[in-house]
DNA sequence: CTGAAAGCGCTTACAG
DNA sequence: CTGAAAGCGCTTACAG
């Protein structure tokens, strides 16, 4: 039972390894092997169901036909469905994926990392941590295919695929201006990476292009590691501090998602007693009663730009930059 | 900027690479090298930054400490959350994962598990679709370390952590009835795998033990491959023809969000027109203003348990066997 | 048209 | 206490 290599298909073939080396990696023409010794071999591999060993073929080309994908966390929906289509056309390309989650942990982003290299992986796709900036520096010097995803650092040329979030955030608050809302808060959270303050700074712009000076705009950060709880209890006190705010807008969906316990949680109904808007789509932003109008992100679209990037860079040159920025699209719903 | 190799560090340390191996793995004291060479050898580790790599050593030993993880959608919340914590875990221990999900696809199941022996991978947790069981029963006769999750096959002995998913739909029904509910649909998928029959078995036994002829039960059974639009139109023809059913049952989350869709188009009021529960938690079954009332599965910790069983069968006896059927919970809200 | 041999970077049985 | 050497299963430059 013992795993068959082709060592052992040379030898029932009555060849060498190296002509059974050149069939299965389609050398056989370019290599000249006669036709019959090809379909000898051919019929041997079949017969005893051969497979190469991976793992020897990646020490000899260095090469392990695998990617690596680091997100922030394979549980969200968002990242859970990128890591889908990106695993579904890796697949079909031949290679494996190895995943894994940062939960936005510097130390562990990097082990990760270090991790991937270790294990020699063809390619990258990376959604970055702050911390991780050097480490990105570093990959970038060693010339390994990477592109960064959802997110990247400003005044480090990467490759990347990121939402077009200044556009989504201005386009949402110029509509949210032009229903006659006055009073808008903007509620995001605090050290997110440039992703985020590009939402922040779209929203403070339509603000003040399209406000004319009549609308005023609100920032509510909230720390990234506090508990919903928590989250939900700033809301409040925020809420408390400003009763007049007719509009709230969210910068991603579990905060909009925050939002919706918070009006269920006060009985206010929406659009009526406020307008509540979000960025990303979500299921519960489309089933409910009153459906939640989003800035939505084409999440495959995103993800499809992605791998399709990195298996051009693997393909040739890594020196290459490609940066894609996606736009979002607003879908218009009941809740303001 | 080539890889450093343990070759390297032997020759800068003036030792063999015997010794160098010795003790990047722990086997310095065994094999008695001395505490200077030991100290000299890992402060050239440190400096150089160096470490083994893994395909080698994949190929030396057989193993190649990585995991192989096949489930249905990594896209969806079940499973994206699964996702989330084997992967925690395996990386703790020192594992990688390398993930796919089959879709439901009997082709696309088999090549991932091809994929995934060919690999190497030291051990497997799987969600099997129907058409694997023989690529099961051949992954068991390897004596390879697996665990199936979610669902097995009753014939095949095999080492597994479901939910008790009888019991969850039973005492589920057992509910519906003691609040008074007198027509009682179970909607479910077809050519589901036995998580599903269990379901609908526990949902009959509990009509006919519970119901005591007064209670009457009936199943709606929906394709699998069939889109949203198109469940819901059968669910629309099925209401038509019992339009007296006064308690709607959902087999899974995504069911039971059909569900909802339905009560929205139909404008009906939930708990007073029709009750609605579901199997599988959901963050939309919490947040709406009427909470839905589920059989929660306790997602973390059935990871847990899939990604510890795994790991007592690499270290030690693949033969024991291990079934773990954990109790579901029933989360009662406002819909019923 | 085909093969012998080196080598990828490790681990480990064996020898001293 | 330490090292020389074989070998894991492949690929490929070189030779004929």
């Amino acid at each position: 039972m013992a795993r068959i290599s082709l060592k052992d298909i040379a030898k029932a073939a009555g060849v060498s390894v190296t002509t059974v080396s050149f069939v299965i990696n389609n050398k056989a023409r370019e290599k000249r092997i006669s036709e019959q010794v090809v379909e000898k071999v051919n019929k041997l591999i079949r017969e005893k169901n051969f497979t190469p060993n991976t793992i020897a073929r990646g020490l000899r080309t260095g090469k392990s036909t695998s990617l690596g994908l680091i997100v922030e966390d394979i549980g969200n929906h968002f990242f859970g469905n990128v890591a889908k289509t990106i695993e579904m056309t890796a697949y079909k390309k031949g290679y494996k994926v190895l995943y894994s989650s940062t939960d936005n942990s510097e130390k562990k982003a990097r082990e990760l990392l270090d991790m991937m290299k270790n294990q020699q992986v063809d390619g990258y796709i990376i959604t970055p941590t702050k911390g991780m900036k050097s480490a990105i520096a570093q990959l970038k010097k060693e010339k390994k295919p990477f592109v960064l995803f959802d997110r990247y650092f400003p005044d480090l040329e990467t490759n990347y695929v990121v939402l077009d979030n200044f556009k989504g955030a201005y386009d949402m608050t110029e509509f949210l201006i032009g229903k006659g809302y006055r009073k808008i808060a903007f509620v995001t959270i605090l050290n997110g990476m440039n992703q985020m303050q590009n939402r922040k700074q779209g929203f403070k712009k339509a603000i003040s292009d399209k406000g004319k000076g009549k609308v005023e705009g609100l920032v509510l950060e909230l720390p990234y590691e506090i508990t919903a709880e928590g989250n939900l209890d700033r809301l409040n006190e925020f809420m408390e501090s400003h009763p007049d705010v007719d509009a709230l807008f969210f910068a991603t969906n579990y905060l909009g998602i925050l939002g919706i316990q918070y009006t269920l949680r006060k009985q206010l109904s929406i659009p009526d007693d406020i307008a509540l808007v979000s960025f990303d789509d979500h299921d519960l932003f489309r089933l409910q009663k009153i459906r939640i109008t989003v800035v939505a992100q084409p999440i495959e679209k995103m993800a499809a730009e992605a791998i399709d990037i990195l298996m051009k860079l693997m393909a040739g040159e890594p020196s290459v930059l490609i940066q894609k920025t996606i736009s979002p699209e607003i879908l218009i719903r009941d809740s303001a």
